[in-house]
RNA sequence: GGCGCAGUAGCCAAGUGGUAAGGCGUGGGUCUGCAACACCCUGAUUCACCGGUUCAAAUCCGGUCUGCGCCUCCA
């Protein structure tokens, strides 16, 4: 298994530091509104990296946060008149919702920031004693210089980043040691929430969240450390800084970093009006072609989200339902239980499209190459299976497609669902009229049934319902 | 200015030295009373452009053009 490691640039094989278990941290979303489809695909991605180890059979250890104390909380806070746990609170109830569906498992453990203070307010301590950090009026900076591999990550030199950015210089109070130096606890402003330190009333900077939170849930050394490119720098550069200055170790053995969706090339943002919320979406695609969308390109590359893409997910994602579902109808009705010789050679070579999807998902989580792998398994199935096939024949391509699916966390195994007696009624009323040429009759019933959500195929084994 | 990414059919997208996967869409056909589903056929003599290396390049090297990201809160 590969994995593109952000902190050597290449493709590093995986090793896991304890035989068997993965421990992977990924840094949540600081919540204040409801979530974009820019959120989404970290949330998405890293899932489907989880699920895909626990498919090989890693007993996967996920945390991911969510940043519940931050400005932009603040802000909102005050336009709405409320508290600022009140705001974090109600977005994260939202954002599981939003995660629910786009079918996210919830982590093993959600951290929240304001539950993990004290914590942070030991890591600064222990930095300060290291020589590693330093306090001015309250508050308190991490001393950049003092960490000599400052900028492995983002493959970043100190005197670059000097020289070249000159916005940071500007912005670095003159009471930093270095203009590079970043917070790690700030003293409040009227009316923030506040939290007692030994340095002062105030709260924690954003980096020190994460250093403590995985070191707690994860210990001293991960595994995976993961988030959008975005944060390579500086908030992944600085949490290795902090973490491998208060431990003593490296911090995550891999990095990885999802790339942004654009819509119309460009990327999300306030001014240019081009935000669109996970729940909009919602509202008018169902969440699952969401994530097929995401899953289509691969997770490094940046991905343009547009209404057109959408509705070719929405038919591809289609396709494979349709398979199953058909498999499933053909061995509702099948006449025989067991596989036949002949059919179990046919049923060996599915194992082709299997090792396909592997090899995709080895190579960096290539989902794009493992649906193809998927899509390859539904051709085959449409072409080999027909009325006659054995029961076990039919439902074992149908669990094969409903699981290498399920790794990609899209669920394309329809629950059956019982029927109206009346719509069951109807539904034998436009056979009988099929049957007597009274076509008229028959597609009235069937519009009828469309009219109710209820859309039929005619089959030659018979008709087909599904709900739409 | 520094660091980095991308340019493959109408659209999306794999493919990093051996002769262009897959999906959506289009058009035609089979099946079907019709519709839907499915199946078959339909697509790049070619991978932004120009040079070079090689028996062999979409893949490696150099250059050009175009688009994008990070360096500042941001997934």
């Amino acid at each position: 298994m590969k994995i593109f490691n952000t902190l050597t640039r290449r493709k590093d094989d995986f090793i896991p530091l304890e035989e068997g278990k993965v421990k992977m941290y990924v840094c949540g979303p600081t919540v204040y509104n409801f979530i974009h489809i820019g959120n989404a695909r970290p949330m998405i991605v890293f899932d489907t990296v989880r699920r895909y180890f626990e498919y090989k059979g890693y007993d996967v250890n996920f945390v991911s946060n969510f940043t519940d104390v931050d400005d932009k909380i603040i802000n909102k806070a005050i336009e709405e008149g409320v508290s600022a746990q009140e705001i974090s609170q109600r977005y994260i109830a939202e954002c599981k919702k939003d995660m629910a569906g786009m079918n996210v498992k919830p982590a093993t453990t959600h951290p929240l920031a304001t539950e993990e203070i004290c914590g942070m307010i030991e890591m600064i301590s222990d930095l300060i004693e290291k020589g590693y950090a330093y306090e001015k009026n309250g508050t308190v900076y991490f001393r950049t210089r003092r960490f000599k591999e400052y900028g492995k990550l983002s493959h970043k030199n100190l005197d670059d980043l000097r020289s070249g950015g000159r916005s940071l210089l500007v912005t670095g109070e003159d009471e930093k040691e270095d203009p590079l130096d970043f917070v790690l606890w700030k003293p409040k402003k009227e009316g923030e929430p506040a939290w007692e330190s030994p340095w002062s009333d105030g709260r924690p900077g954003w980096h020190i969240e994460c250093s403590v939170m995985s070191r707690k849930y994860l210990g001293e050394q991960i595994d995976i450390h993961a988030g959008g490119e975005d944060l390579v720098f500086p908030h992944h550069e600085n949490e290795i800084a902090q973490s491998e200055a208060a431990n003593g170790k490296e911090f995550a053995k891999y990095w990885m970093h999802n790339a942004f969706l654009n819509i119309d090339n460009h990327k999300m943002s306030k001014s240019l009006g081009n935000f669109r919320t996970v729940r909009e979406i919602s509202e008018q695609y169902d969440l699952q072609i969401l994530r097929f969308f995401m899953l289509s390109a691969h997770y490094r590359s940046p991905l343009n989200f547009s209404a057109d893409l959408m509705e070719a997910s929405k038919n591809g994602l289609e396709r494979i339902v349709n398979a199953v579902e058909h498999l499933k109808y053909l061995a509702g009705a099948a006449k025989t239980e067991m596989m036949t010789e002949e059919e179990k050679t046919i049923f060996a070579k599915t194992e082709e499209y299997v090792k396909a999807f592997e090899d995709a998902m080895d190579d960096d989580f290539n989902t794009a190459d493992a649906i193809a792998a998927v899509f390859d398994l539904v051709k085959y199935t449409n072409t080999t299976a027909e009325g006659g096939r054995s029961r076990e024949y039919l439902q074992g391509l149908a669990k094969l497609i409903v699981k290498l699916s399920d790794v990609l966390g899209l669920i394309v195994d329809r629950r059956e669902e019982v029927l109206d007696a009346d719509i069951e009624k109807l539904i034998e009323e436009r056979q009988a009229a099929r049957k007597a040429k009274d076509f008229a009759r028959a597609d009235a019933i069937r519009d009828e049934l469309l009219a109710k959500g209820i859309a039929l195929k005619d089959t030659r084994e018979g008709v087909q319902w599904k709900k739409i």
